[in-house]
DNA sequence: ATGTTTAAAGACATAATACTCTTAATTACA
DNA sequence: TGTAATTAAGAGTATTATGTCTTTAAACAT
């Protein structure tokens, strides 16, 4: 599994709130409720996402969290990195430790290449696009839920 | 991270067994000094390759384990299903469970390509070839050490 | 002011992974 | 036959990831 847990969480909630059609506060309680994951969890998740200004929270009747930026500005890999912290494809993309490009593996170019193809795609695709694409059906959460989920 | 720990310990073990010259027994003790590996934690892992016949083992004065097939028959995925059991890739690249491929994201597309790429590049590839790259370089134990550690 | 709604912070619990050690079984050899 | 060498099996510990709950702080309403 490339991502931990937290991060595909943030990532759900993120997705959710960029499907919204106004930006308004969102509880953290219905957030968990409509993704379906555990309400306490959730809340640490996002704490972070707060904390690294892609989301905005407000307390008290009618607070939540909303987004900071507009979600076509907010990437798949801002939201994995605030969360799972730098960039976990760094080394060997095996995972494999202390290997350089000096006497590189016969994997280690195709390796690359991979890499960068996931670090781009994580790069060049934001929230906005992840929660749009369900514009041809009209239930928009549903559908989110769906595929996110 | 892609691989477990447990993972690239089997594999690094398996590409140095792969590099020797005969595939006399090598104790596990052996191993895992050159490897610096837990010895206990490594004997656990190599359990599972016995356990999965990549391996052969025997117990006793000069026993050790030793490959059990042709290291050129042995692929990396092989190593992989048997330390961490069936394809960690099955579902969504990203790791997102219940997703599938009736409303797929705009990411779909992309990663069942890269998932397909990372799967083939581990079923094609031998620890053979993972061991062979060092025949340039004399000193093939410190390099394959350098290479997979 | 007081109470209600909300997130933040931090303590606690459980599960999964990683690692360590002990004991048992097998083999060789003196 | 007995002792040393070696893996197998399983118990035990440590660390990290995940999940839960409680308390605190902020914002609002009355
Ligand atoms: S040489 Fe091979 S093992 Fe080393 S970093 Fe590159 S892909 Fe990984
Ligand atoms: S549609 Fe997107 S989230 Fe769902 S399995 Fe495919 S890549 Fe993963």
């Amino acid at each position: 599994m490339l991502l931990s847990k937290s991060c595909m969480y943030g990532l759900r909630a993120s997705v959710q709130l960029a499907g919204k059609k106004d930006n308004t506060y969102v509880t953290i309680r219905e957030l968990s409720e409509d993704l379906d994951i555990s309400f306490f969890f959730l809340t640490k998740v996002l704490q972070r996402l707060t904390q690294a200004e892609i989301l905005e929270s407000y307390k008290g009747p009618n607070g939540g969290v909303r987004l900071l930026k507009h979600p076509g500005e907010v990437t798949f890999l801002d939201v994995v990195t605030a969360i799972d912290g730098a960039c976990t494809l760094n080394e060997c993309a095996l995972g494999l430790p202390g290997c350089g490009v000096m006497k590189p593996c016969p994997l280690h170019d195709k390796w690359s290449i991979m890499k960068e193809n996931i670090m781009n795609m994580m790069q060049n695709i934001t929230i906005a696009e992840l929660a749009n694409r369900g514009n041809d059906n009209l239930d928009l959460d549903g559908l989110i839920h769906y595929i996110i989920r």
